[in-house]
DNA sequence: AAGTGGTCTAGACCACATT
DNA sequence: ATGTGGTCTAGACCACTTG
């Protein structure tokens, strides 16, 4: 009863290859299960999984274990434990997704969620960027979004966003929400799971000036996001021009 | 034996205070314990902390609930776990201060350690800035140190540091090494824990232009660091100014 | 009162590093 | 062979939320 290998019964992976090739406890295979299961989307956002004692039991290892696969998961921010509830699928609301991928703040007053108006969808052949990122081939064709964001009344942000028009088919039909990451998780299933930004300053082009309402050379924080989703793909590009004469990125390091 | 009142037996706490301020789990109790001893310089950095089953025995509790305790204090950097091996002190050597406070990496290449050269090192009344950053009165000095640093042949990075001179006596005596995290640590017992940076786009002016050898009103990014140390003091405040051309700013977001 | 996550314990065994 | 951290289990009890 007590004794066993660090096999999950059901695993599809022959006992050989792992034998000489590390060694993966029981916790993290129980973790692959569960996040296997968010990208399938077998339970929603902001639904609730099944309690801790009935996932030991349905995967058939003790409830210590599914504990800490779940905790993994928390700090990963795929799911939101809340003790006498429930564990339940993280969402792409507005208060999570400030803090967790928008970095830039006002110097003084609230933080807060920009508002964001469009300028123009097109949608084209990946250029060398995209395609780097993104992991393109040429000729594939990304979907290219513009927006002008602010904080304030004045115009702070602006946002060049590429994805790859294969993963989101018709996302141009419809309006495009402030808040897109909900968006995709909603209506595509994909969970954007986390950011890299690559962050320079540089000094604006003519018509770059023109559109944020400031004179050609002002100084900005260009910001080259890529976004994850779960399994790893990169979904989004998006490369930001950000005025910093009364907001500042906010970076933690622990 | 099995029933416990989550009090380490030997607290100063009265029981009167924690029953309706809410709950403080047993292994957060211990991990004050631990990082009281950090603080206090019981082991020094590098060195190994007793066993887990060790310090269990000592304060009275669980083996698992000291390596709670060590769990977070590892997350959070305070010391580093190596298996088979022991728990140890973290350490300020380079690669760590790399990954952790370093976030300027070259857009191609090896990330690296920047050289330094001061420019010059003077004692003052601390401004408005320094004042608000470190937490001093009117009056109350700082020792403000200035450097060049480099990431390859040419400089990068103009530094303006600031220590509270109270902090660091006869820190300006000898030489100012190219890492003074590792310095406060094994001088002055002063480890500095996590750090919060505020990011801005400038334009350089004349004087700083030319010790960076650029042309004056040349993009820089504009870092503010305030870093924190083990008891949540801040400890000193750097202003950093950044060329860009070939080198970014790297933060991820998870 | 019932159900959930959170804490704590005790003990067995595994993986890793050193002697 | 020994000692260390890492995993896994089983069970008890605590804190929190909801009916």
């Amino acid at each position: 009863m007590t004794s066993h290998k660090p096999e999950i019964a059901a695993s599809a992976a022959p006992a050989g290859t792992d034998e000489m090739l590390g060694f993966r406890p029981l916790y993290r295979q129980v973790k692959g299960v569960l996040v296997r299961r968010l990208v399938e989307g077998v339970w929603s956002p902001g639904e609730a999984l099944p309690s801790e004692g009935q996932l030991a039991a349905e995967i058939g290892v003790s409830q210590g274990t599914v504990r800490k696969a779940l905790d993994e998961m928390a700090a990963e921010h795929l799911v939101v434990r809340r003790q006498g509830r429930g564990t339940f699928v993280a969402e792409h609301d507005e208060p999570r997704i400030l803090f967790q991928f928008f970095k830039l703040v006002p110097d003084a007053g609230e933080r807060r969620f920009p508002d964001s108006r469009v300028l123009d969808i097109t949608e084209t052949a990946a250029d060398a960027d995209e395609q780097a990122a993104l992991g393109l081939s040429p000729g594939d064709t990304v979907l290219r979004i513009r927006r002008i964001r602010a904080l304030g009344p004045a115009p702070v942000i602006l946002e060049t966003l590429s994805v790859p028009a294969a993963l989101f088919p018709g996302l141009s039909d419809g309006p495009v929400p402030n808040n897109l990451y909900a968006l995709y998780a909603g209506r595509y299933g994909i969970t954007v799971a986390n950011a890299r930004e690559r962050l320079k300053a540089v000094a604006l082009a003519a018509a770059e000036a023109r559109l944020l309402g400031v004179a050609p050379g002002t100084p900005a924080l260009r910001i080259d996001r890529t976004a994850t989703s779960l399994d790893g793909t990169a979904v989004e590009r998006r490369l930001s021009l950000c005025l910093t004469e009364e907001a500042h990125y906010l970076s933690d390091l622990r």
